[in-house]
RNA sequence: CGGGGCGUAGCGUAGCCCGGUUAUCGCGCCACAUUUGGGAUGUGGAGGUCGCAAGUUCGAAUCUUGCCGCCCCGACCA
């Protein structure tokens, strides 16, 4: 098998597949558009959702799980909801199979039809507000603070590992309030948790925005979002929170009575990040030796490598290792002490590279008789020989430095590539270069957003949170406009 | 669903146009030996419904027809 990654400005698609194949994240699964996440990239996620869910817990959230499937009817009570979802629905139809009675195997058993088809979820809005007309009926119900963990289905066309498959694993969380106020403020509030988990952890840089119309959640006033940039220049929405008003309370019936017993609508709130932050990480941080992933989510930080030419030599660094293993342990450092003996080290090294592990550690007989270790950072490839003492404490260091670094690196390369478009050439231009996201006027019309997006497939990524007022011209229709918006070329 | 490409061992492939002994090569796997500071070397070995089906033929991986599956690019989308 070729151990080589495909060269990203070669072929991008080719070198984000086998950044996931290689670096042992994920496989194609013998279901058509569904992966396989292996135990490597599952880690991944866990970490990820581990820090999520402390994060959800610290602002007053408490975890629940509702069914996978939903009656047909559920989905459509909201409209636009429905309008939103109906294209990429599995369907249960039949509860049982049975043998085939012209032989050769198993058929659906048409006797087994029901009644009401079953929705595989897309998502879970409307099978948890049918569930939250008997859980609210009072303003002390409120606010209903509510997220899940779960798998969900959406049967799309292409599919792309991570990005977007046909089963995904994500959180959705749905809350409930007595006020309009109260609800946006849980939907900013969630939005800021996300962009400070993509910044802090995934060392993602993103911007804050809210969408335009078109490109709102199906059944949502408002739907806020976080955006980053991949380095081809195209740009991924990676997480969301949407306002939801009182529509999923009206189509589901749900009212709460307040302190003067006065009935009304209760305000909702719904916001999911999903596996596809994987892909994010991968996209934005790889290089054309592998993964490079994050310290604070990496399933393995530190690899130890032992180099020895005998059993004598191995037991000497192995005593060594020890000692490190028990000082990491005690810091909270994730440490893998790799001295399988079927493959030599430098097979090791270029392993631990395409993996992403952020600091490698090589120890022979040589470096036991100087004191040191021979230290690898995946990050900028720079090796160094450092001191035994207090190595703990040095690579805990480290480690913080490799966050920062890779953050800084990523940032870097997002705002150098951001551009200002004042005209429709100069706008066509920049998209069919490097890409990248344009901050342009645009008059505010759903008919103009929709043109430019099928002249030049570039969307309204967001309008960003706290945009400066500027007067200036559309630059497509040359209509006045207020502000300049975010526009890119999008996964 | 439209356009393009591909299906041969676990993976990657040659052979196909122009049909002909036992289907090529590399990686990986197993055994032994020598090795181990950047993807080791040697020797020996195991592993195949050539995507499926039908047809043409003395003979099909190769030709014909149908079907199935996958990947890439679009439309759709987190």
């Amino acid at each position: 098998m070729s151990k080589e990654i495909t060269a990203r400005d070669k072929d991008y698609s080719q070198w984000y597949n086998d950044l996931i194949i290689k670096g042992g994240l994920a496989d194609y699964s013998a279901v058509r558009g569904c992966m396989v996440i292996k135990p490597y990239g599952y880690a991944l996620w866990e970490n990820m959702r581990d820090q999520l869910d402390k994060m959800f817990k610290d602002t007053g959230h408490q975890n629940a799980y509702f069914p996978l499937f939903i009656p047909k009817s559920f989905l459509s009570k909201e409209a636009a909801h429905v309008e939103g979802f109906a294209k990429e629905c599995a369907v249960v139809t039949h509860y049982r199979l049975k043998n085939d009675p012209d032989g050769g195997g198993i058929v659906v058993d048409p006797e087994a039809k029901l009644d009401e088809e079953l929705i595989v979820r897309p998502t879970s809005e409307t099978i948890i507000w049918n569930t939250y007309k008997t859980w609210i009926k009072s303003y002390r119900d409120l606010p209903l603070l509510i997220n899940q963990w779960a798998n969900v289905v959406r049967w799309e066309m292409r599919t792309r590992l991570f990005l977007r498959t046909t089963e995904f694993l994500w959180q959705e969380g749905h809350t409930a309030h007595a006020t309009a106020q109260e609800a946006v403020d849980e939907t900013i509030q969630m939005l800021n948790i996300y962009a400070e988990f993509a910044e802090d952890y995934m060392a993602m840089p993103v911007i804050k925005g809210v969408k335009s119309a078109n490109e709102r959640f199906a059944g949502a006033e408002d739907t806020y979002c976080i955006e980053a940039l991949m380095q081809d220049g195209k740009a991924l929405q990676a997480g969301t929170s949407h306002f939801l008003g009182q529509n999923f309370a009206k189509a589901f019936d749900v009212q709460f009575a307040d302190k003067q017993n006065k009935l009304d609508y209760v305000w909702a709130t719904s916001w999911g990040v999903s596996t596809r932050l994987i892909g994010a990480l991968v996209m934005a941080h790889s290089d054309d030796e592998g993964l490079i992933l994050p310290p604070k989510i990496a399933p393995i930080q530190v690899v130890i490598i032992p180099i020895f030419k005998d059993e004598e030599q191995k037991s000497k660094i192995d005593e060594k290792v020890k000692e490190f293993m028990t000082q990491f342990k005690a810091l909270g450092i994730r440490v893998k002490y790799d001295d399988s003996d079927h493959t030599r080290p430098g097979w090791k090294f270029a392993e631990y590279e395409m993996k992403g592990v952020p600091v490698r550690i090589a120890i022979g007989v040589r470096d036991l008789e100087k004191n040191v270790v021979e230290v690898a950072r995946r990050d900028d490839k720079t090796k160094t020989q450092v001191s035994v003492d207090g190595l703990a404490t040095t690579i805990s260091v480290l480690l913080n430095d490799i966050q920062s670094n890779i953050y800084n690196k990523a940032k870097l390369f997002r705002d150098n590539n951001i551009y200002k478009a004042e005209s429709w050439e100069e706008f066509e231009k920049m998209l069919d270069g490097k890409g990248g996201f344009i901050s342009a006027h645009w008059d505010g019309t759903s008919e103009t957003e929709e043109k430019i997006k099928e002249l030049t497939k570039a969307t309204i990524r967001c309008i960003p949170q706290n945009n400066m007022l500027e007067e200036g011209i559309c630059i497509y229709s040359g209509k006045p406009s207020t502000q300049r918006v975010l526009f890119a070329r999008a996964y």
